[in-house]
DNA sequence: TCCCTCTCGATTGTCAGACAACCTGACAAA
DNA sequence: TTTGTCAGGTTGTCTGACAATCGAGAGGGA
C-alpha cells in the first residue's frame, strides 16, 4: 500500500469520511437548529441530549463546544448551553461584515480567476433552477447564501471564504426563528441575475452599489421578520 | 445584596474574571506557543499535557478542542492535536485578508466614529513609545498588531474585529516561529506613523495604497523569514 | 404582607479509571 | 518486494462519581 510514492496521482480523487461521534452529535444539533426543531433559547442540557442522541456526557459536551465556538449556541458558566438568540444589532452587524467581504469579491470581478467567476455564474443557475422548480424553503435559503459566498470566493482567499461562511451561519440560525413565520419562499432570484450580468458588462461600480442596496435590505428585512426594533 | 434593580448603573464597572480550569488550561498553552516554547509541529499527547498541568485528561482534550477552533493547533483523527505550522500560501492567504479587513477601515476613515478614529491613533502610539523605549520583541509584535487590529475597527463591526483578531492570532503563531532566528526588533513606527498622516490629510487612497503596499511586503518578510519557498 | 435567609434539587465543572478502536513501526512470511 | 501479523502507544468514548454553583421554594422576622 506504498504506491504514494511511485504513482503520486492514483487514486487521488478517493476520500474516506472520517467522522467521530462527536461530529455527528454536533451535525444532528446543527440540523435540528437550522430546521427550527431548537428555537433560540432553548437550553441544551447535557444528561437530557446524552440520553436522546444515545452517546455519553462527555461527548455531548465536545458537540456543545464546537457549536459554541461556531456561534450556534451560547455558553453561560455554571448555567449551562443555550441556543443563541439573534439581535438585531447582531444581524445588522451580520450583513455590514458581509458587505465588506463580498463587496470586496465584486470589486475583483476582472482580476478573478475564471475558475472563481464560473463559480459565481453555477451557484447563480443553481438558486434559479431551484427557484424555478419550487424547491424548499430550506433549500432556497441554502443555495441564495451558497451564491453570495460565491461571491466572496472571488477574492481567491479562503479565509475570507472561511469568514464568510461562519457570517452566514449565524444569518441561517436567525432565519431559522422566522422560518415558520413567513412561508413565502422569498424569489430573489432576479435581482441576483441583474448583479451577474452587471459584472458581466463590467459595470463593477454598479454591481458594487446594487450589492450593498441589496444587503442593507436583507438586514432590514430579517430584523423585521424577527420583530425586533 | 439585591440592590441592582435600585441602583443600575453602581459597581459597572466591576468584572469578575470568571476563568474555568479549561480556559487557563488554554491559556497556558497559548502563552507557551507564543513564547516559541513549543515549535511547530509539536504534539501536544494529552496524557502528558494532564500531569503537566494537574488537571485531567478530558479538561486537556477540552483546552485542546479550544486551541483546534482558534487554528492554533490542528487535530487529525486517532493521530492526536500538534501545533500548527504556517506554511506560505497561508500567511500570504492572511495578508490578503487583512487587507481587505483592513483597507475597508482605512476608506472608512471619514465616516467613522470619532471613537474609532481615536483608538487608531492611541494604539499608534502605544507602538512608538514601545518602539522608543525599547519594548521586547513580545511586546512590540503585540503592539503593531493591535494598531493593524484597530484600523479594522475603523469600520464599526465587532465580526470584522473578531476576524481581524483570528488572523492576526494565526501571524502571531507564525511569527514565535521565527522570533528566536531575528532578533532584530522590526522598527515600523515611522512606516504607521505616515499611514496615518495620510489619514489625517484624508488622503484615503493614498493611505489605502500605502496600506496595500506594506501588507505585501509584511507578507513575503514573514515567508522569507520563516525560510519558505 | 413583605423581605431576608436558608436549604434543597438540578445542573454543570472536573476528576478518575477503564476499554475499544486506531495508528505506527517492526518483524515474519509468501 | 509485497503482504500478513503483532506489540506498544495514543486517542475516542464510556461509566461513575463528587464538588461547586445556580434557581426556586420554604420558613422566619419585621
Amino acid at each position: 500500500m506504498r504506491h504514494n510514492g511511485h504513482m503520486p496521482e492514483a487514486f487521488a480523487t478517493l476520500h474516506l469520511e472520517h467522522s467521530s461521534t462527536v461530529d455527528r452529535a454536533a451535525e444532528e444539533l446543527r440540523r435540528a437548529i437550522f430546521d427550527g426543531e431548537l428555537e433560540s433559547g432553548t437550553p441544551l442540557r447535557e444528561v437530557a441530549l446524552a440520553s436522546s442522541l444515545g452517546v455519553s456526557r462527555p461527548t455531548v459536551r465536545e458537540a456543545l463546544t464546537v457549536l459554541v465556538a461556531e456561534g450556534l449556541a451560547t455558553r453561560e458558566p455554571h448555567r449551562g448551553v443555550s441556543v443563541s438568540a439573534p439581535e438585531a444589532s447582531s444581524v445588522r452587524d451580520v450583513c455590514a461584515a458581509r458587505w465588506v467581504l463580498e463587496g470586496a469579491g465584486v470589486r475583483r470581478w476582472r482580476e478573478a480567476d475564471e475558475t472563481h467567476r464560473q463559480a459565481v455564474r453555477t451557484t447563480l443557475t443553481a438558486y434559479t433552477s431551484a427557484v424555478r422548480e419550487g424547491g424548499s424553503y430550506q433549500e432556497l435559503n441554502e443555495r441564495h447564501l451558497a451564491f453570495h459566498v460565491s461571491l466572496v470566493g472571488l477574492t481567491g482567499s479562503p479565509r475570507l471564504v472561511a469568514m464568510a461562511d461562519e457570517l452566514v451561519v449565524e444569518l441561517k440560525l436567525a432565519l431559522a426563528q422566522v422560518e415558520r413565520l413567513r412561508r413565502n419562499a422569498h424569489d430573489e432570484a432576479d435581482t441576483h441575475a441583474a448583479l451577474v450580468q452587471l459584472l458581466e458588462d463590467d459595470d463593477i461600480d454598479g454591481a458594487s452599489a446594487f450589492l450593498e442596496k441589496h444587503l442593507e435590505d436583507a438586514a432590514a428585512e430579517i430584523i423585521e421578520a424577527l420583530g425586533l426594533s
